[in-house]
DNA sequence: ATGTGC
């Protein structure tokens, strides 16, 4: 396939023929739109290195597909579908691939700020950070300190943070500072099966393993004097980041719908570019079911981030004695979920889609009625952290983006090297000694995470965003670096 | 990402 770079920061796929091969038979695929990354050229390279764009290519085959197929700067390959991914489909008659969304449903990022400086913190920072790896359960199989009956786990499923603020869990004011309020319609629990509940259940505010954290940070830069006021962030002030999900919930609801859409298409006689990117079609009941099961991890991940933050605000309070409702939330957002929004399809058209956003962060600009009214005029805020020893960046949707990326930008740092070759190459105990000389503190669950997680495996941060940025679909607001981290 | 298993 031919990848011409159309602008600086757009390459594209022209929409073509696809020959795939099928089990034994070359079976031709007619790309219905263009393939597009949003790269510059150290990325495009690191891009180019692995399957992401036959990933797109074949995303961009699939029935009812809209406009363009997108990779975002930190894109590398996923199950199907490339994490970095965003794609729309006809909400009537379109694919809706649970590939598109990927295994950790409603992934996510929140950020808090302190009001502190960093003085008043730094001397207490190793305190800090052993005290969130003590007060929030970590690591693989890690269960949470919550015994919930199976009523209560159906209403998280249903009602999200609700949920939880009714149960004492953080504050009224949290859910206007979270995308969707912290509750996503339209879940359905009793279509959730057992196995995802029974694993579920002990796992309620837990951060899990892989590339989630919780961070404390220090803004090192403000780029939007304007932004950063209303946002009540400025210059050495302390935030801290949490970034998980719905643990193994959305991955048994992702694995349970893979497998039902699977014998679904066999049982239809329907094959897709690939058999990881298998759809049901937009409006059948077959992905109801996986819509309302989707909806319902996520509304365990948005209740599962809001409970962490709740326990987090009581750690700085033992710790510095800060008083939990002084710690206030910026944001909260997804950025593993599909949504049905209204998008303009290009040629004059304008309608609803399903917009898969597979390890990309929603942006909608200033005006945008789903923008809190505190940040209306700035646009949505966007949370892109970067790798663990490396910045994080706090930005706001621009009108941009809604053209070229049906409102979406990156999500983070985007791995460049797999796990097994991060371990090859790095030593746990090497990478807490380098961090901890950049004034870093690091409390971990294991080494072998540390190795697997070090800041060299990821893309570069800078270059991630300043791609969204420069092609105007963010704008960015600040720069936080990491001071006291836990990882699970 | 994930009790890293059909």
């Amino acid at each position: 396939m031919i990848t011409q770079r159309v602008d600086e920061n757009i390459y594209e796929v022209p929409a073509d023929m696809k020959l795939i091969k099928v089990e034994d038979k070359i079976l031709n695929f007619n790309m219905k739109v263009p393939a597009r990354i949003y790269a510059n050229e150290y990325l495009m390279e690191r891009i180019s290195k692995d399957k992401s764009i036959d990933q797109i290519t074949n995303v961009a085959c699939l029935p009812g597909i809209r406009k363009h197929v997108i990779a975002m700067s930190d894109a590398h390959q996923g199950y199907g579908f490339c994490i970095g991914g965003v794609a729309a489909t006809d909400i009537e008659g379109g694919a809706i691939s649970p590939g598109g969304v990927g295994y950790d449903i409603n992934c996510g990022v929140r950020l808090l700020k302190t009001g502190l400086e960093y003085s008043e913190v730094s001397a207490q920072l190793p305190e800090l950070t052993e005290g969130l790896f003590h007060n929030i359960p970590s690591g693989l199989g890690s269960k949470g300190k919550l015994h919930i009956t199976p009523t209560d786990l159906n209403q998280v499923l249903d009602e999200g943070i609700n949920w939880a603020i009714e149960k004492g869990f953080g504050y009224d004011k949290d859910r206007e500072f979270c995308e969707d309020h912290g509750f996503t319609q339209g879940a359905d629990s009793s279509l959730v099966s057992k196995r995802a509940k029974d694993r579920g259940i002990r796992q309620l505010g837990s951060l899990g393993s892989g590339n989630h954290f919780i961070e404390i940070q220090r803004v090192e830069e403000i780029f939007d004097d304007r932004a950063a006021k209303i946002m009540g962030i400025q210059k050495n002030q302390v935030t801290m980041m949490i970034h998980t999900g719905s643990r193994a919930m959305g991955h048994q609801v992702c694995t349970d719908s893979l497998q039902e859409i699977d014998h679904l298409m066999h049982r239809n006689g329907i094959i897709a570019p690939d058999r990881e990117l298998g759809y049901a079609i937009s409006g059948t009941k077959e992905a109801d079911r996986y819509l309302a099961q989707m909806r319902a991890a996520a509304n365990f991940a948005w209740t599962n981030r809001h409970i962490i933050m709740h326990w987090a605000r009581e750690t700085f309070q033992s710790v510095l004695g800060l008083e939990p409702s002084q710690m206030e939330l910026i944001y909260g957002l997804a950025h593993n979920i599909l949504k049905q929004e209204e998008h303009d399809l290009g040629n004059g058209m304008r309608g609803m889609v399903n917009v898969h956003r597979k390890g990309a962060t929603r942006a909608f600009p200033p005006g945008h009625p789903d923008v809190p009214d505190k940040y209306k005029e700035i646009g949505q805020p966007v949370l892109i952290p970067g790798s663990m020893g490396t910045s994080s960046y706090l930005c706001v949707g621009q009108e941009k983006a809604m053209d070229l990326s049906f409102a979406s930008t990156a999500h983070g740092g985007g791995r460049e090297m797999s796990r097994s070759k991060a371990k090859r190459q790095f030593w746990g105990k090497t990478i807490k000694q380098e961090l901890g000389k950049q004034g870093i503190v690091v409390r971990a669950a294991s080494l072998k995470i540390l190795a697997e997680e070090a800041p060299l495996a990821y893309k570069n941060i800078d270059e991630v965003v300043g791609v969204s940025h420069n092609l105007g679909i963010i704008k960015k607001v600040a720069k936080l670096i990491p001071i006291g981290v836990t990882k699970g």
